[in-house]
DNA sequence: GGTTTGACCATAA
DNA sequence: CTTATGGCCAAAC
């Protein structure tokens, strides 16, 4: 069977497990994310299905090679930036939000509540 | 093919 | 506010 190129589950991948291709998803969904706007690790995952799988969204990006995706608009559930100790690039993502419009408090943080991207709901 | 590794999350104290 | 703990599961080794 030939591999199925990345699509968002809709109707097909509610009860569905994540599967095949998990970076490939990742990036899919990560892309629908617009400019301006921002998601989290878990928001990600549950729209892979699988909201426990929040890690595998973080590792799928720290893989990523794809500069078309943006990666700089997930952050963590705090709306806290994840540097995980790299903070070249947490600085590197910030400046990207920043450059979108997203504002950052005096403890670098983001209001979700404004700027938490709402996939759109199933028909 | 078992073990290690994580850019996380929710909860408890 | 912070720290600790358990859970979770796909890739890399």
């Amino acid at each position: 069977m030939p591999p199925m190129l990345p699509s968002l589950p809709t109707q097909t991948g509610e009860t569905r497990v994540v599967s095949e291709g998990f970076h490939a998803r990742v990036h899919a969904v990560v892309r629908t994310v617009p400019a301006g706007r921002v998601t989290t690790y878990g928001d990600v995952a549950t729209m892979l299905g699988s909201p426990r799988v929040a890690r595998h969204v973080g590792y799928a990006l720290a893989a990523l090679s794809d500069p078309t995706v943006p990666w700089h608009r997930v952050i963590n559930a705090q709306g806290r930036i994840s540097h995980r100790g790299d903070l070249v690039r947490a600085e590197s993502q910030r400046r990207r939000l920043e450059a979108e419009g997203i504002e950052f408090d005096a403890l670098g943080r983001v209001d979700l509540k404004r700027y938490r991207f709402s996939p759109p709901p199933g028909p």
